[in-house]
DNA sequence: TCACAAAGATAGCCATGGCTAATCTTTTAT
DNA sequence: ATAAAAGATTAGCCATGGCTATCTTTGTGA
């Protein structure tokens, strides 16, 4: 039953192209596709981590507050995240992580916080900075990381410092 | 049935501890998710943009090619595309972009070329610099984006333009 | 012309990651 | 001590975005 609506006017025919090169492009978009699903455990284990430091446990309903969720939501994440072995608990109480993922939550960390100096190194704001961060640092190589943290080492002529 | 398993000798109770401060953080992880949603749209109109720029139409089995995925998925993908109001399609035809379609598309390419200029310009090689430009574009906020763009301009010391 | 290969479409499966509603456990306050 | 509140869990829904297998349509070449 879908549509197809007809708004233009003469739809072209198959017209038997050779199709030449597309190999580089699709590695492209399978490995953003392979860092979305590292996106949740990377972002609970960085939290959780975060979360322990500043208040002693990571509680599910702080964790839930944090990323924006419903609980049930994070209930089901850190049933994943326990499955795949990045962290530890029972029924009614905190998270812990493993060693696996405490050893993840400390790449995530160092990762975050030199693309988050790295964009105040621009001259943006601290808020941005934090949010963009968020978004960019699962897709971020080591290559391109490696040129953050580079660049964070030559001063630059237009830094705001504000 | 979770398992629940008991590696942590003596799991925390929970300790009523006061929960300051979420809410920055929250919106960040919200503008993530949204974020996300709106990936494939971006990514295919962009790609159907230069499909037909390049040979003239924008046939499924080369979109499949390009974005490393099945014909099933493409066509699946097509039908929300459509069904937001992006493309335009028949039966066994190309596809076409919209009025709407075409917008984005033009200013997805113009934040794809910023990006991947930008990490050129911080020295990265062209085939890392497009593969994390994908990642990432989706996730810079239009702040952000300016803030390349006057990178762009200042000449950087160690630029290697391999 | 007409059979066949390639492209497109459909059906149906699966995991993910949101949600609400309802239930159960723990903590807290009276 | 116990009732109420807060937190945690479960069950079940939905959309997304992959996939395979199968079928239909199209275009082409013998």
């Amino acid at each position: 039953m879908t549509s197809y609506d007809a708004n233009s006017v003469q739809s072209a025919p198959r017209k038997g192209k050779k199709s030449r090169r597309s190999g580089s492009q699709a590695q492209g978009f399978k490995a953003v596709r392979k860092a979305h699903q590292s996106e949740i455990v990377e972002d609970y284990v960085e939290l959780v981590a975060d979360l322990i430091e500043k208040y002693g446990e990571a509680r599910p309903v702080e964790i839930a507050r944090h990323m924006g969720v419903t609980q049930p939501t994070v209930v089901k994440n850190l049933s994943r995240l326990q499955r795949d072995g990045f962290i530890t608990r029972e029924k009614y109480r905190s998270v812990f992580l493993t060693g696996r993922g405490t050893e993840l939550a400390a790449i995530c960390r160092q990762r975050h916080r030199i693309i988050v100096n790295f964009l105040r190194h621009l001259g943006l704001d601290a808020e941005t900075a934090e949010q963009d961060a968020e978004g960019i640092e699962h897709h971020v190589s080591d290559k391109t990381l490696a040129m953050f943290e580079a660049a964070l080492e030559t001063p630059m002529e237009h830094t705001k410092n504000s």
